[in-house]
RNA sequence: GGGCUCGUAGCUCAGUUGGUUAGAGCGCGUCGCUGAUAACGACGAGGUCGCAGAUUCGAAUUCUGCCGGGCCCA
């Protein structure tokens, strides 16, 4: 007889390949056709609200593997507190105002740009902001999630737009909003400011100049110490000239030595005041060799002193500055350790400006030229003129200590490759320290408080934002450019600036209407309609001013676009993001929120970092070290992908590439192998008996003895459940997965399906022992399917859709998240197999060493002895075969010891007749005659299966 | 240069209030099974815990400095 034939093996449609790339968009096809995100929200409608807001991409480009990692980490949250009840919206965001857009368009556009309105070129952009979305949107969707895919949240729809208008409406009403001068880089030849992005380096020769400025009377006598006869200076240096007219002031730094150095020039006795360290450099760039070190001061004496403007009547202060430094980029020493302070030609010498409530003068019209404000000579000027007009003036005047001509990197405008130059414009700001009439706090105050309430993970996100906050200035709203969403402020007849809250409001009604593109083609009259006017204005007297909002604003308003506006509790559950949002979108959504509801719009924030290669280096373009995420979903697919998220301690730096995504199949295909093999388990198939059953749960479940290793597996499975909940809760995925990996690979495949082999393949297939084996294992299938949902999307889907009997849910995203079932958690079980797999390493051992020894190569060929005390032994029989089974041999058997308990295995391959059936070596085969090469239990099936 | 942060086997990670010989899974090597078979099991080899000091009877763990990586600024 062929016994083979006789044998309950595995039976499944769950393939052991997975073939994911081609499964998974059918997969995908199959739950667009069912709406399965319109499913979730309606059959999650009036539970409690879970919301993660998401973050808007920039809508640019292909994706990177950073938004994978994001986006997946987002869609497991999604769906694990999908699974757990929760009603869980997801409304996936892109932002799509902004230069690098423009730039693009611009670029493409090239000279045609020239003939094209505002609102033509906004229309390009818009067409390229869309083509991206769709894009993206497709790329995402592909990694299997699930979010309001057909009506996304975009900062340029009308009704975004008009809620930002709304947010910004409030921190009118609140008085956070001022205009004020602001340096810009700024190119004369297109008359227009530029952005960082839009300027190019290039190579110019410029002069570099020391400069003396003479000290007055009254800073001498404060210091003291001063040689009389002599004039005394500070020295400066620059490589600007021409920005010395509006020299406001000299910055020194506090804690460094400066020295009063003596030497001849022209024949005229001279000291200068030059940092310590760079005497020696300035004094041999002078050609000066005869020199004397007097008396030091330390910068902070030197601070409050005041000097003589070289060549206009004014007198300035030397203030401290922490920026000040002896060496210049490459670490060569540099300048003097006094620093030419222009406040309105420079971005530092702004903020030090602003700091000492010193004037921020910028005498530059926006051709390029010098005001009426300069001396006669440099009026009406080219600032790159006056380059050499103030060389020549200082030299005259005896204020030039020296001067050289040298090559710098300098930078240009991208359009029109001139130098550019920074000057002052007008420009709006949102103060962070004006105290709002609704809190008596300033949104400085405001956020400091409520980062404490916000949970922030890893904790260190609160210090790092809590240092942002308190170290950041006021916000500049403005931007001098064509796309984006045009601040709604006005000029009256006289130039001033128009803006109220009820006008602010009044554009945003038009801008929800019409959009606002309608900024650049209606009229005042038309926009503000009858919109009550300040002064007595009238609406046809006003003229529209041409800023656009700084993008972070738009985003930094999506709170009240997409959670208020979809009536979400305030404030929403979580904010994800990279940890660079720090000082973006978070701290960019919560000063916008403080102003306008008071309150923070997030109740966590969870930070992820950044994608490096496989030795830890930043991925970029030129290392050529960059992971494509469409190549790597092409390949493995997309669960592989999420599945390398979710292996990932995500809060540190992620290493990433092609090999470390490849290793993740293997752990793969461990947990698919584990279900695939439970799913085979429950089919009985003897195709030559008439036997086809599925195991079905509703009919063929059996209560599960607690003298089993069924109950072991249950007890395992549970207090894994109950870990994998915990550390989801916890956003640790990659523990969850190595959870469910070690239960796959150790608790069932090393343990649980070895003890079960005998029982599944050659007991009767309605057996007791089976259906209960069966019970056990539809439970964990059924339970593992749903605890690998939220990261194996497809291949949980695939499983569920496989599983026996009648399905709870139609999806498996639909299905409840497991709950550990506490009356699994026995202790008596667990500490009874503590022992059994104690004794099994030992056993493993010997059945190692019996390989090599012996070539005992089977264990069914081997017995295993227990050895153990009388507690032991009444233990040990409760679990009637389990501990032969658990171990993989034929047969075991239990003797009494006072010694600790231990196990010996024994070969008996000369003492027993293998069992045809079962290859177990038992002392029971042939006990029954008419089966004499049969143990006992197989000739007892088999006596059943004849029969039939 | 500043703020925040990370650095334990080839990879991903454990290592509790400092306490034997630093663990796990994967991968790798060897072997076995051939009724989970492009699967499964067993055994084994891998680490000066980034480096250097300090504290201590004793440090992967505490402190200081340095080196290297990342994010954000300057």
């Amino acid at each position: 007889m062929n016994y083979k034939e006789t044998v309950l093996t595995p039976k499944t449609d769950f393939a052991m390949r997975a073939n994911l790339v081609q499964r998974e968009p059918d997969q995908q096809t199959r739950w667009a056709q069912q709406q399965i995100y319109a499913q979730i929200r309606t059959a999650r409608q009036g539970r409690p609200q879970w919301v993660l807001h998401d973050g808007p991409p920039y809508a640019n480009g292909d994706i990177h593997m950073g938004h994978v990692l994001n986006k997946v980490l987002k869609d497991i949250i999604v769906k694990f507190r999908t699974m757990q009840g929760f009603d869980v919206p997801y409304v996936p965001g892109w932002d799509c105002h902004g230069l690098p857009i423009e730039h693009k368009v611009m670029t493409e556009l090239g000279p045609r740009i020239r003939d094209m309105s505002a609102s033509q070129i906004r229309e390009r952009c818009h067409e390229h902001a869309q083509r991206y979305i769709d894009i993206q949107s497709k790329q995402f969707q592909r990694l299997g999630i699930f979010g309001q895919f057909d009506k996304p949240y975009l900062t340029m729809n009308p009704s975004y737009e008009a809620d930002v208008l709304e947010v910004f409406a409030k921190l009118v009403e609140q008085g956070l909003v001022y205009r004020q001068l602001k340096p810009v880089h700024w190119c004369a030849e297109c008359v227009t400011s530029l952005a960082e992005a839009e300027l190019e380096y290039q190579d110019r020769k410029d002069t570099s100049i020391f400069v003396n400025f003479e000290v007055t009377s009254e800073s001498r006598t404060r210091l003291g110490h001063l040689p009389t006869g002599a004039t005394v200076s500070l020295m400066i240096w620059t490589t600007t000239p021409w920005t010395l007219p509006a020299n406001m002031a000299i910055a020194v730094h506090p804690d460094f030595e400066y020295r009063l150095v003596s030497y001849t020039q022209q024949d005229q006795p001279r000291v200068s005041i030059i940092a310590e360290g760079l005497v020696d450099y300035a004094m041999t760039a002078g050609g000066i060799t005869d020199y004397k070190k007097l008396h030091s001061f330390t910068g902070q004496q030197l601070a409050g002193c005041t000097y003589h403007h070289a060549f206009i009547e004014r007198i300035n202060p030397v203030v401290t500055a922490d920026y000040v430094t002896l060496r210049d980029d490459k670490g060569n020493p540099a300048g003097t350790g006094l620093v030419h302070t222009a406040p309105g030609h420079g971005l530092e010498d702004y903020h030090t400006g602003l700091q000492n409530k010193i004037e921020i003068y910028s005498p530059v019209k926006n051709d390029g030229t010098f005001d009426e404000t300069t001396p006669d000579w440099l009026q009406g000027k080219t600032v790159w003129a006056g380059n050499k007009l103030v060389c020549e003036r200082l030299s005259q005047t005896g204020h030039m200590f020296h001067q050289h001509e040298f090559l710098h990197s300098y930078p240009h405008c991208w359009r029109s490759k001139t130098p550019t130059v920074f000057r002052c414009t007008e420009q709006w700001f949102i103060s962070v320290d004006q105290a709002l009439p609704a809190t008596g706090q300033s949104l400085r105050q405001m956020a400091m408080t409520h980062v404490q309430e916000v949970q922030w993970i890893p904790g260190w996100g609160q210090t790092r934002i809590e240092g942002m906050l308190s170290a950041r200035p006021d916000w500049c709203i403005s931007r001098q450019r064509a796309w984006g969403l045009p601040i709604p402020a006005f000029f009256d007849p006289q130039g001033r600036s128009i803006i109220t809250p009820e006008l602010v409001r009044a554009v945003s009604t038009h801008f929800r209407n019409k959009g606002s593109n309608s900024w650049f083609t209606d009229s005042p009259e038309q926009i503000l309609g009858n919109c009550p006017l300040p002064d007595g204005l009238h609406a046809q007297q006003l003229t529209k001013q041409k800023d656009i909002f700084d993008v972070w604003f738009e985003s930094g308003s999506s709170w009240a676009a997409v959670c208020v506006a979809e009536g979400y509790q305030m404030p929403v559950q979580l904010y994800l993001e990279g940890s660079d949002q720090h000082r973006g979108w978070f701290q960019l959504s919560l000063l916008p929120a403080l102003g306008a509801i008071y309150k923070p719009p997030f109740k966590s924030v969870l930070t992820h970092g950044f994608i490096v290669d496989e030795t830890g280096r930043k991925m970029s373009k030129s290392l050529g070290n960059v992971v494509d995420p469409q190549k790597e979903i092409d390949k493995y697919g997309a669960d592989i992908i999420r599945l390398w998220v979710a292996s990932i301690d995500y809060q540190d730096d992620i290493r990433c590439s092609d090999n470390l995504i490849n290793k993740l199949s293997d752990e793969y295909r461990k947990v698919r192998n584990t279900i695939r093999y439970a799913l085979g388990a429950l089919y009985d198939s003897l195709p030559n008996y008439g036997v086809d059953h599925q195991f079905d749960p509703q009919r063929d479940s059996v209560s599960v003895d607690q003298n089993s290793i069924d109950a072991w597996a249950r007890l395992r499975l549970h207090q894994m459940i109950g870990e994998v909940t915990r550390l989801n809760d916890q956003y640790a995925f990659y523990k969850v997965f190595k959870k469910i990996h070690d239960f796959c690979n150790i608790d069932l495949s090393q343990i649980y399906f070895v003890a079960l082999k005998d029982r599944l393949y050659c007991d009767a297939a309605n057996s007791r022992r089976r259906r209960r084996a069966q019970t056990v294992l539809y439970e964990i299938a059924d339970h593992l399917i749903r605890l690998i949902a939220p990261i194996l999307v497809h291949t949980a889907e695939e499983a569920w859709q496989l599983l026996p009997g009648a399905r709870p849910t139609l999806s498996v995203h639909l299905a409840p998240f497991p709950k550990p079932d506490l009356q699994a958690l026995n202790k008596t079980v667990e500490q009874d197999w503590e022992l059994i797999l104690q004794l099994r390493e030992s056993a493993m051992q010997q059945l190692e060493q019996l390989k090599r020894d012996q070539g005992l190569n089977n264990p069914l060929d081997a017995m295993a002895i227990y050895h153990v005390n009388e507690t032991q032994r009444d233990m040990l029989i409760r679990y009637d075969d389990g501990p032969a089974d658990v171990l993989g041999v034929g047969s075991h058997r239990i003797e009494l010891t006072n010694d600790d308990p231990h196990i010996v295995i024994a070969d008996v391959r000369e003492k027993y007749q293998r069992c045809a059936r079962c290859w177990k070596r038992r002392e029971d085969v042939g006990s029954d005659p008419e089966y004499p090469d049969l143990s006992r239990r197989d000739s007892q099936v088999i006596r059943q299966l004849s029969a039939k």
